[in-house]
DNA sequence: GAGTGGTCTAGACCACGAA
DNA sequence: TCGTGGTCTAGACCACTCG
């Protein structure tokens, strides 16, 4: 039991639990910060750290004066509470990820993926198509442009490699933040031919912009999936909430 | 100059307006947390509490044993980071928000909606239809249902009423939280009628459900988008930032 | 090895909600 | 009024990055 995981993740977690086990149905009240510091005998700002992801997650209010009151978990899809490459997402809702290496191109950048790399214009770059499939049967289209460094890494690997992030991360290239854009594109014709609809068709799009740890951009990507295949959801609420999460900015 | 505000507010808005201000060019590194500490005479915990916002927005990385990195900071459309109405979103882009009411019903609530708002089956609730537009251009049909005590506040409202939320707020029903589910959808014969679009067409749909700071579910929505009028942004990151955001469950 | 962020403690005071 | 969460302080130790 030797654990190398810092507290608040295990109270954290022991009220995910709960809560998903129904111990405190829609709208209950959890236990007090200062109670659940002495159940795990731990300090308060421990507790409140481990709220605070909580409620970073939609799982429970919180304001000033009235205990903590769960909220009616939604099932989520794909939530956008964490950073997560498609394989693991489709893993963890029971799917079974694939992918198919469509196209490899060494190519020069536009200026678009220039700015959204951070590279000179006209630096080399490498632009990736992939068909992503769920249980085998095709849901989105995926074009990356990676700087020539990880393009590289990414044109070696086998054209059926199932989770690319993974193959980086065993180079030591790491995703650690995105930036997303999600709206309604147009098919054109390779999406037509690859998801099998209509040239024209309309897709759910989504664009990212993903950096490592040092913000240094390591991809730049736009997804088309099929309708009616996925949905994104998202958790949000108003300014200063527990741990002083989002500002407000009137 | 009497302040109410937290200090963390005003350490985080300081940084934000730097950033923006472009003091700290993309890849720059911020002051050190002691560094600010002294340069503000607060403690550490204060100044955390203030980056932990800037991390959230996706402004800034954090890593242990590097200073943290200016991200390079695309244009927000909608940003999710904060839950906000419609028509301060769109001040806040410098558009003019407008509403037009075009039915108000009360019914018994479906199955589906009695779920969403938490109310017993066949409860009371009102439905009501709205165009938004932006500069006068209509570019979303919002259908909310709202449980009766709120619906009708929103029935007596007049039927060019801009803001509901904002009026709401007034008769103390506040919107805190909300989750938010994204996906495409395809234009019924309202929709066609009111967005000035082909029956059939596909829009951009966000359904919402929405919670005041007790919990209590107080607006069931969902809006449908003209495609190219508006998009959706999120930032992401991996699990354990700053403040222990987020948690992970692999 | 020095600097830095991540975690944690043990206090304190205040603002707000509910009884 | 009393319990509760929001804010803040002043320390501490550790894990990690970088020169």
């Amino acid at each position: 039991m030797s654990s190398k995981s810092p507290l608040y993740r295990k109270v954290a977690g022991d009220l995910r639990t709960a809560i998903a086990a129904g111990e405190y149905g829609s709208g209950a009240r959890l236990p007090a910060e200062d109670e659940l510091a002495r159940r795990y005998g731990v300090s308060r700002g421990t507790v409140r750290q481990a709220l605070a992801s909580l409620r970073a997650d939609g799982l429970v209010t919180s304001r000033r004066g009235a205990r903590r009151v769960v909220l009616g978990g939604a099932p989520r899809l794909q939530s956008f509470g964490e950073l997560r490459s498609f394989a693991r997402w489709a893993r963890s809702l029971g799917e079974e990820p694939g992918g198919r290496t469509v196209a490899v191109d060494p190519a020069e950048a536009t200026e678009e993926e220039a700015n959204h790399l951070q590279l000179p214009p006209g630096a080399g770059v490498f632009k990736v198509m992939r068909v992503r499939t769920l249980s085998g049967v095709p849901v989105m289209v995926e074009r990356s442009t990676y700087p020539e460094r990880i393009g590289r890494l990414v044109a070696a690997m086998d054209v059926d490699e199932v989770s690319h992030s993974r193959q980086l991360e065993l180079h030591g290239v790491l995703f650690t933040d995105a930036h997303h854009t999600i709206d309604v594109a147009s098919a054109d014709a390779d999406d037509a031919k690859l998801l099998g609809c209509g040239a024209g068709h309309a897709l759910l799009r989504e664009r990212r912009r993903s950096t490592d740890p040092a913000g240094t951009p390591v991809e730049w990507s736009e997804d088309r999936y099929l309708p009616g295949t996925v949905a994104f959801t998202v958790h949000n609420s108003v300014a200063s909430s527990a741990l002083g999460r989002q500002l407000g900015e009137e």
